[in-house]
DNA sequence: CGCATTTCCTGGTAGC
DNA sequence: TGCTACCAGGAAATGC
């Protein structure tokens, strides 16, 4: 996305914004400021789309930036979309241009902050190093994951170690290097960690390179479907023999997502306490 | 602070 | 056919 938006929108001014159902709140928050203000980039931060921007009556360079996460279900597009627009932005230039942002189940986020204030955006604000950055090395990895009791799957989610990866490129690295989503990040030995490194890389390089995974109805902004699907392992192929042993693979649940595994690949950690989680009455609500 | 859990949201679908 | 219940999961909010 980023780098189909980047020919597109650097250098544009935007001549107006509006939300469109979208509710209050600080997901789209600040978009009335936007008017007037130049993109003078259109840069990316693990999941995070991030557009620097200059104002009218700065002085001093950028003063403001957009932040847009496509959440589950976000797409930007050059044409109005059948449903669920939330945020419609028109620009200047040489060929007039409007932006639209679609977003049926409102996870996603179009903001517009302070150059580098992250204080609404927590995730954002302590993300690790993006994972196709030369910044994310293995020595950093490493240290990331040192001393952590945290589940390596979890903690790969939690953009710390290392940024963009989601629950699908997750299953699928850890299953290249033949690890268990529930292992303790510390018990990695060093070459499951350099492997690992290596294997968020590969997966999201790969997918990058096939516009992504279209699962449903993710669309690139041209509208094209991400055809990454078709070279995934183990998302979604619970049941049916893994494509290196031959074993059925499992589907569980890991932090509250679903997860796939080889049960032969991936060895299981020994399991040191039952979870109260498991055997917990069910939320009383809905 | 660190970590676990809950919440937000809508379309699709399984089950009856 | 039509209804209800449930599932999918990014990150923020909340709980401890």
């Amino acid at each position: 996305m980023r780098r189909e938006l980047e020919p597109w929108l650097t250098g544009r001014t935007v001549l107006a914004a509006e939300r469109v159902d979208a509710p209050p709140g600080p997901k789209y928050a600040g978009l009335e400021g936007l008017p007037g203000h130049r993109i003078e980039a259109v840069t990316r931060r693990g999941k995070f789309l991030i557009m620097p921007l200059r104002g009218p009556a700065s002085t001093a360079g950028v003063d403001a930036e957009l932040i847009v996460h496509l959440g589950m279900t976000g797409v930007v597009r050059r044409t109005p979309p059948p449903g669920h627009l939330r945020v419609r932005v028109a620009f200047d230039g040489l060929e007039p241009a409007t932006l639209y942002f679609q977003d049926v189940r409102r996870f996603g986020r179009f903001t517009l902050v302070s150059a580098g204030d992250y204080r609404s955006l927590p995730t954002l604000a302590s993300l690790g190093p993006d994972a196709l950055d030369p910044a994310f090395t293995v020595g950093g990895f490493r240290r990331a994951l040192a001393g952590s009791e945290v589940a390596i799957k979890p903690l790969l989610l939690s953009q710390r170690p290392v940024a963009g990866v989601g629950n699908i490129y997750a299953d699928e690295a850890l299953w290249r290097v033949g690890v268990h989503p529930l292992r303790p990040a510390r018990t990695l030995s060093r070459a499951q960690v350099v492997a690992l490194h290596g294997a968020v890389i590969d997966v999201l390089e790969e997918s990058v390179a096939l516009q992504g995974t279209t699962l449903y109805d993710y669309r690139t902004v041209n509208g094209e479907v991400g055809s990454f699907l078709e070279r995934l392992a183990v998302y979604g192929h619970d049941g049916e023999p893994c494509a290196r042993c031959g074993t059925t693979l499992e589907k569980l649940v890991v932090g509250q997502r679903g997860t796939h595994v080889c049960p032969r690949c991936q060895v299981a950690p020994r399991r040191r306490r039952t979870r109260r989680a498991a055997t917990r009455v069910p939320s009383r609500t809905r």
